[in-house]
DNA sequence: CTAGAATTAAAACGAACGTTTGAATGAAGG
DNA sequence: CCTTCATTCAAACGTTCGTTTTAATTCTAG
C-alpha cells in the first residue's frame, strides 16, 4: 500500500546520520556539534536531519535510544536469568552487579561504536539538557526499579536507601571507567586507547565495584573511624 | 601610583560575573550559557566579560580555578598532616581517602556556592572542550602524582596500575555523587536538594570509596568467581 | 509507462551567538 | 579645574546556528 517504498537508502541516510551525530557527540558535545558538521560527515544533506527525524532533539534522543534500549533490555534479561539460575535463593551480589555492569562493559568491549557509545552515555548523565535528562529518566526508571529490589533481596540487612546510593555510587565509577578515560590517561599516564582496554578495565571495575557495595555500613551518624 | 583606582566596584563586577557564570554553568553547561544570560543575571553590560576576562573561554577557566586551585591546594596540605600525623609510618589508607575526598565534600557541604561548584567541576571531568580539559590536567597533575605515591606507600602490595584505576574508580563514584545528584533523585526517589544532603552522604560515600579501594585485587586475568 | 509519493538538493530564513567599537561616565592626580 | 584613565554603556559587527522552503531527483505502485 503505502508502506516501506525506499526502505534502502532510508535507512541508510538514518543509520549513517546516527553513526556521524554519535562520534561527533562523543567528540565535542551535544551542544557544540552543529548539524552542519553531522550532515557533512554522514555525507548527506543537510535538510536530511529535520526530515528524517524532525528537529535535532529528536536526533540526540535517538541516538541515545539506538543502544540504549537494547543495553537495558540486555540487563533486564541478564537479571531474569541470575534469578532464575538462583532458583528460590536470594541472587548474590556479585551476580546481580555483574549482570548490571557486565552488559555495559560488554558493550563497551564488543565494538568501536559500542565503546563510543558508552563514552557517551555517561557524559550523558551529567548532561544538563531538560530532554536528556527526561529521556535518560524514563529509559532508567524501570531497569533501576528492578535492580533496587534485587539488591534488596540480597541485601536484607542493608536499608534501602543505602542501596540506591551505593547504586548511585557504582553507576558514577563506571560512568567515570567509561567516559572519562582519556582524562585518566591525561591525570595518571595510563594508557586506554588500546583497543582491549574496556577488558583489561572489567575485572578491575567489577572487583572494585563489589568492594563498595559490600563495605561496612557507616557507623551510626557522623564518623567512620575504623582503621 | 597607578594601582587600585576603584578597587571596590572593579572586584565587585568581577565577582558578580564569576558568581552568574558559575550557577548558569551548572544550570545549563558551558556551550548553552550565553554571554548574554550570565551579564543578564549578573547585572552588568554584555561587553564586560570580555572587558574583564577577555573572552568566554578565559571565564570558564577562571569559574574553574577560583574554588579549584584552593581545593587542590587544602588537599595537598591535607594529607601534609595526615603524613605529618603518621611520623615515619605509612598513612593508612583510610587517612589518605579522607584528605582528598574530605576536602571535597567540605567544600561542598559548607556552602551552597561550594555545592554548585562541586556540581560543576563533577561535570567537567567528562567535559570535551579541550580548552576546559587541558586546564584540568595541568591542575590536577600534582595533586594527582602525590595521592598516587601515598597509596604506593600505604598499600605497598598493589600494583601502581592498580592504584590509579582505583583512584580513577573513586572519583568518578564521588563526582557523580556530587554532581549527578538530581538525576539520582529522578531515577530512584531520594531526595537530595535538602542542605544538608552532603552531610548525610559523606559517611556513606567514604564507607564505599574505601570499600571499593581495599576489595581484593582482581584474579589473574579474566574471571573474578568469588562468591 | 506514467502518476505520485519519498527523498535529496540548494538556498535562504530569522534568531542568537561571541566579540568589538566608540562614546559616556565618574573618580583620582597634578 | 582640567586632565587622565579605568570602567560602563548602547549599538552594531560578522558569523553561525537550527530550521524552512522550493525545486529537482529518485523510486515504486498501478
Amino acid at each position: 500500500m503505502d508502506v516501506r517504498r525506499t526502505s534502502l537508502t532510508a535507512h541508510e541516510t538514518r543509520n549513517r546520520i546516527l553513526d556521524a551525530a554519535q562520534a561527533l557527540f562523543v567528540a565535542h558535545g551535544f551542544e557544540a556539534t552543529s548539524m552542519r558538521m553531522i550532515t557533512g560527515d554522514a555525507g548527506v544533506n543537510l535538510a536530511a536531519v529535520n526530515y528524517h527525524f524532525g528537529s535535532k532533539d529528536v536526533l540526540v534522543r535517538e541516538v541515545l535510544k539506538r543502544h540504549l534500549q537494547p543495553l537495558n533490555a540486555q540487563r533486564m534479561q541478564a537479571l531474569d536469568a541470575a534469578e532464575a539460575a538462583a532458583g528460590d535463593q536470594p541472587v548474590k551480589p556479585h551476580r546481580i552487579v555483574d549482570a548490571f555492569f557486565g552488559s555495559s562493559l560488554e558493550l563497551a568491549a564488543g565494538s568501536a561504536a559500542g565503546r563510543e557509545f558508552m563514552q557517551l552515555l555517561g557524559r550523558t548523565f551529567t548532561e544538563p539538557s531538560p530532554t536528556v535528562r527526561e529521556y535518560l529518566a524514563t529509559e532508567y526508571a524501570p531497569v533501576i526499579g528492578r535492580y533496587r529490589d534485587a539488591f534488596c533481596r540480597a541485601l536484607p540487612t542493608v536499608p534501602v536507601e543505602e542501596i540506591l546510593w551505593r547504586l548511585h555510587f557504582m553507576l558514577g565509577a563506571m560512568s567515570y571507567a567509561v567516559s572519562g578515560i582519556d582524562s585518566l590517561q591525561v591525570l595518571t599516564g595510563v594508557r586506554i586507547d588500546e583497543p582491549d582496554a574496556m577488558q583489561r578495565m572489567r575485572p578491575r571495575l567489577m572487583s572494585f565495584l563489589l568492594g563498595g557495595l559490600r563495605a561496612p555500613l557507616p557507623a551510626g551518624d557522623g564518623a567512620d573511624e575504623t582503621t
